[in-house]
DNA sequence: ATCGGCTTTTGATGTCGATCAAACGCGCTC
DNA sequence: GAGCGCGTTTGATCGACATCAAAAGCCGAT
């Protein structure tokens, strides 16, 4: 591992609200760098992201990173806590479309159009950087590697609605949330917790609304899937007992 | 950095498949270039693309321009005719995540993987521009322009593919009919056909995948909206006679 | 023109998950 | 520690859409 450190002063300066620190966050040091920014990349090409990285941004339980209809300004990383996103529709319904965690980009959404058409909510206190998006343009315009690290997390952004799309379009209400939680468990595996025994850090609610049913079934399914062995549940708390038995719901279902 | 520009000659080639013609396909002269291609650059800048874009490829209907699994290589970018985009689960199920018309680019799925993640199927007679993605990558380097529109792309596919998730996950089976009808709508205008009066290119089970709900329900809707004077539709053919009405359905919705 | 297969339509019935409702429990604040 | 509000659980009932079924229409092949 190379490890140049340029010592740069950290300086902390007020900005308007309080939430936003400029810190230095040096990538270099990071260690979701290889969640988030493409890997075997070389010492110079680091320093160049954490010219490009240098502010991180706090953001408390319930509170907004960003909300619809903001001006487009930056992408972010997830560095610690839990967001979801959610899409407003005109006549006041919503849908969660996604919970972002460590290591993951937010904001995506927003190139397209230059505004936000989602907000993204913290779930819990949390912390991003921030990736101001027209230095990530020219940087990825001079970075290949970059540039090609970057197509690549949008493209698997599409490829994983797709298969929300197929979760939505096609499963049951047993199958999407097997499902779900086989997919928490295993984003938190590759971060190095425990696959089989996480919190829950969304309502029922939540859950359903992104998984296409009402809290009560969230309930239901819970309780039933612990009445079946398959787990543990209390509250917030998970325990997969028996992931080879989620996993036959997620996937081999009907007869 | 490779930036040479190798003036290759562009000769037409006989493939192991009749379906592709390596010919001068010219963005310059293409009446969709707006579409698919960011607006206002220069000319030498739309030199570039001629390069970039060289070959075309017929694709009867019925089969597909590519398919999972199968090693990504290109983006295309439709000429003329109609898709779908397929996701097929480990079960077989499969799931329609997206239709694609004149203009629209195909093959976003396999930037992160490298392989394509579904298939994508011709519904009539269709013919692609091919834009190998190893060009795409090199020139998006060189051309700023390009690589914002580019992104902008891959962002409203996320955008649109969080407002199919909403459909999915909150909305009844009329409402997504008629957010369906009027997208295509809008989608038929856009490219300057009559907006009120076209032609389905997809079948009623094709429809009710897309949609998350099953083709007899698609059919029955269609006869509801009809005796409601919504629309007029005989088989394939469809005439919306009343687009409020429609709209009032797809936004209004409860009570 | 006839045949056969596929798509579409329409009806009868079934069921999964929504809705309505009530009680409980956890974690606040005072 | 008491009281309150929110999130959760669980039960009873309802309804939207699925499923099962059959007939009719359309289209291409012979």
């Amino acid at each position: 591992m190379s490890t140049s450190h340029r010592v740069t002063p950290i300086t902390a300066v007020d900005s308007d609200t309080s939430t936003v620190s400029r810190l230095k966050v040096a990538c270099s040091n990071c260690n979701l760098r290889e969640l988030c920014m493409p890997i075997g990349i070389s010492t110079s090409e680091i320093d160049q992201l954490d010219e490009l990285v240098y502010t991180r941004r706090k953001v408390k339980r319930g509170e907004a990173l960003y909300r619809t209809g903001e001006a487009f300004e930056a992408l972010y990383a997830v560095r610690t806590g839990f967001f979801k996103t959610r899409l407003t529709f005109q006549d006041g319904r919503d849908q969660v479309t996604g919970f972002s965690m460590a290591g993951e980009l937010l904001g995506l959404d927003g190139i397209g159009t230059e505004n936000h058409t989602v907000d993204a909510v913290a779930l819990e206190d949390s912390e991003v950087c921030m990736i101001p998006y027209d230095k990530l343009e020219t940087l990825s315009g001079e970075m290949p590697s970059l540039r090609t690290h970057f197509h690549k997390v949008m493209s698997r952004e599409i490829v994983r609605e797709n298969s929300v799309m197929m979760l939505l379009g096609t499963m049951r209400a047993e199958e999407r949330l097997a499902a779900f939680l086989l997919n928490l468990s295993q984003r938190m595996q590759s971060r190095g917790y425990a696959a089989l025994e996480f919190h829950l850090r969304m309502t029922r609610e939540e859950i359903g609304s992104y998984l296409g049913m009402k809290l009560e079934t969230v309930s239901r399914l819970f309780s039933r899937f612990q009445a079946d062995g398959l787990i543990d549940v209390d509250q917030k708390y998970v325990r997969i007992k028996d992931i080879d038995g989620l996993k036959a719901i997620y996937a081999h279902h009907t007869q």
